[in-house]
DNA sequence: CTGTTAGCGCATTCAC
DNA sequence: GTGAATGCGCTAACAG
């Protein structure tokens, strides 16, 4: 492999010549920097970008963690269009992505302290957010260039986050308009930002409708199609009546699906079923699912955008940044009642 | 940040001799080892990985690269289980994981290249893999160490695939043994090897079974729902009978679902339906889908360990290891008929 | 067992 | 404008 003193030799000029070159340097004549650039093909030169990074202390590399917690939560796909959203800006501007996925916070915790100590990355954007954050307080601690792509709870820090209290808000009012008025809520873990923002959506969206909450009709479990399906029969055992379902993620409506099947309730109308993400493999479910959509992609290219100009303008941490995307319902069959706007069923 | 000088200084030692301690060197007092170990924690000492690149030429990094095309074709939750797989074997042999994902298979090519000449990467794992498939040549001239996720249809080289042939073969088995006997194929793209190797265990199937093969009833299209869809509406608008559909990928299944609904075919009684990938989310269908399960954990896990081991011992490099693993035919209601093994049917 | 020397490939002073 | 010298932080001979 070339390097650049052999460039240089060819070139008849001194490898910080060469140097310069490829830097873009201006105070440089134009016939060198003819005979350098032809030097430089000649040999097929590509800068080894170790040796750069080593001399500038910079590598621009970027490192994305995740621990597979936070992976079951937000489910896949999101992961992926996430990945593709920062993979896209990071090669628009020449940065390349670190990845690492841990099974748990204090993996996650460690490997990104260790990929910043070790310097083989300039930041990091982590897709934790807690509401108990033991991650993000560690790379605050550290003083570690970094954004969340969620939010934090108590301290202030770069951070790229989609509406949850807003969508959560909406869609709970969707399904008043539609004229559901026992309203179930499944959640997800409560120790996640996610959860509690959602939930507090919900919360709002009845309030101002003045109708109580009934603790009975939240549910809180484990991201999962059968999480979702057991909160539901356990409510029904209970006692609690209900006639539609928010559920916190796809997953869950899923299961709040097979729940209607079971029992033999018509969706949407005597259940009305309502999910997060807008999984698009689930567009196609019996009924078509109402679901909040998620800009995932966005998300990670706001994120990436976010890091990289504060990596690049240090002062830009200055002003510490919070983004939020807005999120929008897609209105399918699942909570499209006929019964309540218009009187008249077509069965 | 602390250096290796910093800690000779404070351990009263050279540099070399801190490491020495560093790289466990067996030579070395085991009082030395200990006052270099104390001054290490002291000032808190983290290797600088970049300079030890720097110096060893090796960065214990790989690429793994994607295009966005192959992304779509294993459908999402493939990807981030291949991934999760590469990362877990990393991890535990110490190695980081860049990731690339391009638009093409172009921009892959030149991603590639370009992460081996700048040095950043040791070796790549590439998923792509078509029919003809340039990325690979180019990897193969360059001399570049790469497994492939997938396999190559010419030349022999590091790959780690399931066995498409034979799990298709199976399938179509298990649709024949049902009793179904008209059974069209939904392939997606022919150039991918994937769609190639799908096909032949389903006409090879049909072949054993003595029942010919109809062009008609194989249709190629793009990986989505509405494709899946679309190919069976036209196959039935021009006349071509069909009891079972043998999806290449589950989202073909997803459209299958809906053509039978539209049309109110009863599954598994009037139109068998069988999946690729048995993606988790669509286990929930109505009738729950049977489906051929991908190990992609293990696809990623084998692939990395493939990678690593050629790494650390590159004559491993001699002999081409294929790696084929098996993939298991989950079958559910879509497919299972009451009508054909024992004639009552209870609806 | 340990220290000295010499790079790894490039960027960046400081001279001229 | 350009070259020479020095250093980024670590590893790897070569001595002893």
């Amino acid at each position: 492999m070339a390097t650049i003193k052999d460039v240089a030799k060819i070139a008849r000029v001194s490898p910080s010549t060469v140097s310069r070159v490829i830097a873009g340097s201006d105070r440089i004549s134009q016939k060198t920097k003819e005979r350098v650039r032809k030097a430089m093909e000649e040999v097929n030169y590509v800068p080894n970008a170790i040796a750069r990074s080593l001399a500038r202390s910079r590598t621009r590399t970027v490192g994305f963690t995740l621990s597979r917690r936070a992976d079951q939560a937000f489910s896949n796909p999101f992961f992926s269009e996430v990945l593709r959203g920062m993979s896209s800006v990071a090669q628009m501007r020449d940065y390349n992505i670190l990845l690492s996925i841990s099974l748990n916070e204090e993996e996650e915790k460690e490997k990104c302290l260790r990929l910043i100590r070790e310097r083989r990355v300039d930041g990091l954007i982590v897709s934790t957010s807690r509401v108990k954050d033991s991650l993000i307080d560690a790379l605050l601690r550290e003083e570690i260039p970094f954004v969340v792509i969620g939010r934090s709870a108590d301290s202030p820090v770069m951070s790229v986050n989609n509406d949850n209290v807003q969508a959560s808000f909406q869609a709970t009012k969707h399904l008043l308009k539609e004229g559901y008025r026992e309203i179930a809520f499944i959640s997800g873990p409560r120790e996640l930002m996610v959860s509690v923002d959602r939930l507090q959506g919900y919360k709002q969206a009845l309030f101002e409708a003045g109708i109580p909450v009934e603790e009975g009709r939240i549910a809180e479990t484990d991201f999962s199609e059968e999480g979702g399906f057991q909160a539901l029969c356990a409510m029904r055992e209970s006692g609690v009546a209900f006639d539609a379902v928010l559920a916190s993620d796809d997953l869950f409506a899923l299961g709040a699906l097979r729940f209607a099947t079971h029992y033999r309730m018509d969706v949407p109308e005597e259940l009305g079923i309502l999910g997060f993400n807008d999984t698009p493999m689930m567009s196609h479910t019996h009924p078509p699912l109402t679901s909040v959509r998620i800009l995932s992609y966005e998300l990670g290219a706001e994120a990436m955008e976010l890091l990289l100009g504060g990596l690049e303008n240090p002062e830009k941490w200055k002003n510490q940044k919070e983004i939020v995307l807005p999120s929008r319902l897609e209105i399918r069959e699942s909570t499209r009642r006929k019964g309540a706007e218009n009187e008249k069923s077509h069965n």
